[in-house]
DNA sequence: GCGAGATAGTTTCATATGTAACTAATTTGG
DNA sequence: CCAAATTAGTTACATATGAAACTATCTCGC
């Protein structure tokens, strides 16, 4: 095998130097963190937090509000607010305008599962950041914007 | 509601400005945008392609070798590969000295794919970072790196 | 050299997920 | 007004996933 002639040709893809592959490891390990927060004790899923998440935030949203809120698809949104009303914490009224629509809060059993929930989250958040600089920490958001942009330019033209 | 008061006292949590949930959604696309690559045309999932990637780079590894490579675990390893054997993409053969360990490599014909599929992951990578200045990319490393190593520590101690 | 424990990898089972088809309610154009 | 198209949300189906149990092989200590 002439591997070193074809190795120096050939386009090299490390794995670990890879940027998209190094970005899903780190953000996988960074939701595991964050999910045994409130898995173990609550029994939340991550679907199921992110909701109570925006409606701990904002009451009364559709679960298509939701749903683009907490980029979601509909499908997922659906079956975790079921599970979430199922489980007494989260409350789902008809809209009175527009039956189609439902409009979701969270219930006082919710709330204070938010309440207790987002401080821990918060937390994580700034012990995660806390191995950053000040200035590191505005690059990475201006980073992540700008990565966020360029992305989803891509995503509207395939190829 | 005494909402105005309530809040001013609560930790706020907006999932906007949440960064786990930022890095957890960005790398998500990142991750769509690149499989678009593999699953349209080979019909490789995310799994399968990381394994080809290891595997074009270094022949000869065991599932475990691979599993850590990856950051897969072994259940998800011992099923990709299955289905890639299946194809005919990658070659298991029994390691000499343990018989319970398989040593993996590409067949030509998986290598003839990763040889395409490379270059195009490689491509999409540098259109993504295309967004960012050359410094840019330098602190996007090294933040990453930072964020990795201090969840790591996290995740053995965890509270 | 043999029994206890460790290791590689697979299988099983219960659950999660995505796509597409579906129902119900609303809007729109004639 | 009312049929056709749109929208909100659910359900069904097929596939993906993770945890735990399992098989086969190997290593170590005696």
């Amino acid at each position: 095998m002439p591997s070193d002639a074809k190795t120096l040709e050939r386009a090299r893809l490390d794995l670990e130097r890879f940027v998209p592959y190094k970005l899903s490891v780190l953000s996988n390990r960074v939701s595991d963190a964050i999910a045994r927060l409130y898995s173990d004790r609550f029994g939340l899923t991550i679907p199921e937090w992110r909701i109570m998440a925006v409606l701990g935030q904002t009451s009364g949203l559709s679960a298509r509000d939701v749903a683009v809120r907490t980029a979601m698809d509909k499908v997922q949104v659906s079956r975790a607010v079921a599970s979430l009303v199922e489980a007494k914490r989260v409350i789902r009224e008809v809209d009175e305008s527009d039956a189609r629509v439902s409009r979701l809060s969270l219930s006082a059993r919710g709330r204070a599962i938010y309440d207790e929930i987002a401080p821990l989250a918060l937390h994580l958040e700034d012990v995660l950041l806390g191995a950053l600089t000040k200035e590191e920490r505005r690059d990475l958001d201006a980073i992540m914007g700008k990565l966020a942009a360029r992305i989803g330019k891509l995503d509207v033209i395939p190829g």
